[in-house]
DNA sequence: ATCGCCGAAGTGTGATCACAAAAATAGGCC
DNA sequence: GGCCTATTTTTGTGATCACACTTCGGCGAT
């Protein structure tokens, strides 16, 4: 099954978007979605296929990607995959996401709209739905437009950008963590409280919820990784 | 005058590191150092012409600096440039590295030894010798090998290549501000406290005056940067 | 049946060519 | 002399080819 595709919605022949951004775009979606899980090898000769284009645009994404540490290549051996998580990388991970996404919450509440409290409030349906129904691939899609929603908003983007890249990182194995509990053990969210600490402008209280809700959701892919001593290394085929 | 170089130091015709490795280090390199000004176009040919290889290369190692905000690509114009900061920019990246860096140095006070606290002396007598010269340059490379030496230390991957994208981007403006008003007025480091505060293995400590050490560098780019309300677009040639 | 070897297929990397678009330059007009 | 325009040059982008190396497949020997 293919996980990656071209939207190519946008006009005829004469895109603006350059075609390996649209590659990226498309790859990085379908990383933070969880779609390719780790350690999964990806080509550049097979993604291009996939894309119906050429591997050299292909080559530049995913050199882009690499730099963001979503994919890695293998040091002697040269074959292209998503990268594991070690127990002292996700607490890194963990880290830094709780100083980047707080503060992007807290600079986002002073700009707070009507219509962007709409909006997360369907984001935050989504996502309630998607827990109702069990289905993981909704729920994260849904959870993240709620996160980004907020994160757009503060309009910084060096931090924007590093928490897009945490969550590119963070993503493959968040899947594999919540496809294997399911979603009915996932942390009760606090994006009820954080859409009322936004109503009220109150930024520190804002801050506090998105810290907790990071915290509780990092932590139980931190308990999934210890859990998982030795994951025997079994030989994977395509999925 | 040529700023980047390949030293292929290493063995003969079987190098088992990446051509655009190497371009990538050389362009870092000359990047962190300020070696190339803020809004400098350069070229992908004539990159690669300098460094002796073919453009292909040199296009993996700009794609990958342009995905750590080192280089821009102006949108509609097709040009390749260093980036200018913004004060709002500069103020993210002052905040990101006052988050990365001291927990860096308080990761590394755990497992220093006396040939670390040795390595670090000399750096420390680089800084203050090129300060005595006034010497611009050594500084900054003084400067750099003094703090990345204790980043090393803390063996923590994630949060070591965030602080070197994050000097990736300040690299070329902090050149251009201390180029601008001499090593005179450059803060009193506070590199000997870090290294007593190392020695005795006061993490606290260290963490403290590693964010003292940021906080006082990046103030002044602040100032700077709020000094030069408008810097009239004079054309500027190769410099 | 199992192990080892060898060939075929696939991998990332680098070089070269083609092309449209933007910058730079030169030229002409006011 | 200054400004606009047309031509030339240079730019990034994409495609294609060549190459060294790894991986996987199947055949044969023990």
């Amino acid at each position: 099954m293919v996980v990656v595709s071209l939207e190519s919605v946008s006009g005829g022949s004469l895109n603006e978007a350059k075609i390996h951004d649209q590659v990226y775009d498309a790859l990085s979606e379908a990383l933070i979605q969880g779609k390719i899980p780790p350690l999964k090898p990806v080509s550049l000769r097979t993604l291009a296929h996939n894309l119906g284009v050429s591997p050299m645009p292909v080559r530049e994404a995913v050199r882009r990607l690499i730099a963001e540490k979503a994919l890695e290549l293998q040091p002697s051996n040269k074959r292209l995959r998503v990268p594991d998580l070690t127990e002292k990388r996700l607490m890194q991970l963990m880290t830094a996401r709780q100083w980047v996404e707080p503060e992007l919450a807290y600079l986002a509440t002073a700009r707070v709209t009507k219509d962007v409290i709409k909006r997360l409030r369907e984001d935050d349906a989504a996502v309630m739905t998607a827990l109702g129904k069990g289905d993981v691939s909704a729920y994260m899609q849904a959870n993240q437009d709620f996160h980004f929603s907020i994160y757009r908003l503060a309009d910084a983007d060096l931090f924007y950008d590093m928490a897009r890249t945490l969550w590119l990182q963070v993503g493959p194995f968040m899947r594999v963590v919540f496809g294997r509990m399911g979603t009915v053990h996932l942390p009760k969210d606090h994006h009820q409280d954080m859409i009322r600490a936004l109503e009220t402008g109150d930024a520190e209280a804002v801050k506090t919820s998105m810290a907790a809700d990071i915290h509780e959701g990092m932590e139980l892919m931190l308990d999934a990784i210890k859990a998982q001593v030795a994951p025997e290394p079994k030989r994977r085929r395509r999925g």
